[in-house]
DNA sequence: CGGCGCGTTGACGCTGATCAAGTTATGTGG
DNA sequence: CCACATAACTTGATCAGCGTCAACGCGCCG
């Protein structure tokens, strides 16, 4: 059972019951972190700041794109589901990210919070508007939609010809490399197992059993939420020369 | 060996010995198939045709993206491949699609003539130049970039979810889908069991012997070149209840 | 304390990769 | 036109990587 916060706009819902929401209006606030580029600058101004509890959803799957957002703190996932229940996790966002910008008219996945998230929101109208008359903007936007694709290609070759061990070190590294304290030390997984499988393509076990293995053998180490690379040539070598 | 044809221009070349090409510019031609967008329409009179022979590449990973193209007729495969020789197919592109609007900067993927193909090859920089003008061409650009990463979304839940068995009645049914004669009927299948293999992240054998198994069940009939889809409902339950 | 979500570990079996022939197309030079 | 070479495809036998099923441990919260 969930308790209502007791804010206004329904724009967040729990993944499959209610809806329940903590959006709270503000005006003009200036790239709290992360490089953003300088065109999308000029959207900062519209930006309304919005919080979302974890486990709820920014918007699902068939929802009319209304809005974008940028990831101010904490973490989300964009989820597919198949009419068999099947599962599978697009990508991972962390604070800095943006959301949303890749669906024009309807989102095809659904997108949820993995822990308490707060995101500045953009209405699409008027992205789009800005993009028509600012020429230099509509061209991030479009070189940012091609990072998507080129990022989707290479989980493509991940899906389709990596084993599970290369995929998970893949994923470790990936997660490393783009966490705030980058190089050897600590990496955070907001996520459970159980996403890290339906974004790998792997079962909840044997996830399990490689991150077992690379602890075994000093490679990393397991912490509280999280892991901690103890030995990142290691890790870049785990499947591919670790023949078992 | 490879004969040189005696024309100028050095824009295809043999996937991995030297140059051959075969471009021959014309001016103006208007849309000679395919329904393509209207704000596409401002490009067709830079497009210049080009012949490119069965084998040879459009432009190799690495590549300045210095030109986008539609194809005319023909079919190309996108190719990205590994250290360890591994491949990837991205996309397999027939007639009436556009190819290399995806990359900004430089091609992350090659792309090569599956057959022998003719294109519509427009520069890079007019294209930008009129983008940044002509609104709803960016806009159109961008929708383009979005479908192209919705597909490959969909790739990714196929590669990473589905079994053997599914990802080849998938790929039959979207080939089929794509083929001019709409419906039951002739699907042409101008790649090798190789490509298919790379694009569907299988080997070979499997993709031999699932079609075999389809062929015997009479769903399909293996043509020259192709197949022909004697039941479509039997095909699109391959898979999902024939456990085995 | 007991239930639940999450993670780990073990035993077993199936799907699809690998290895190995063998057969049919495609093309090339005599 | 045929002989030959090579690529493309098929088919079978075997194997292993990973999924499935099951049990268990641990931390959290009511």
């Amino acid at each position: 059972m969930q308790m209502q916060t007791r804010t206004a706009e329904p724009l967040s819902r729990p993944a499959a019951h209610g809806r329940v929401a903590s959006g709270i209006p503000a005006p003009a606030i200036p790239s709290p972190a992360a490089p953003v580029h300088e065109a999308l600058a000029v959207l900062e101004q519209f930006g309304t700041r919005q919080a979302v509890r974890r486990g709820h959803e920014f918007y699902a799957a068939g929802d009319a794109a209304r809005f974008c957002y940028r990831i101010v703190s904490g973490s989300v996932r964009t989820v597919g589901l198949d009419e068999d229940g099947r599962r599978q996790i697009a990508e991972f966002l962390l604070p800095g990210d943006l959301l949303g910008f890749d669906s024009l008219d309807t989102h095809h996945l659904s997108a949820e919070a993995l822990t308490d998230t707060v995101v500045l929101r953009y209405p699409r109208g008027v992205i789009d508007t800005l993009a028509e008359q600012h020429g230099a903007l509509a061209l991030r936007l479009r070189s940012l939609t091609m990072q998507n694709l080129r990022r989707a290609h290479e989980k493509m070759f991940l899906l389709g010809r990596k084993s599970a061990s290369e995929r998970i070190a893949s994923f470790l590294l990936e997660m490393a490399a783009r966490a705030p304290g980058q190089g050897q030390g600590a990496v955070d997984l907001p996520m459970p197992r159980a996403d890290i499988a339906d974004h790998l393509g792997l079962t909840i076990e044997t996830v399990s059993r490689n991150i077992a293995q690379l602890c075994r053998d000093g490679t990393v180490a397991v912490t509280r939420s999280g892991i901690e690379i103890r030995d990142r040539d290691a890790l870049e070598a785990f499947g591919t020369d670790t023949r078992h």
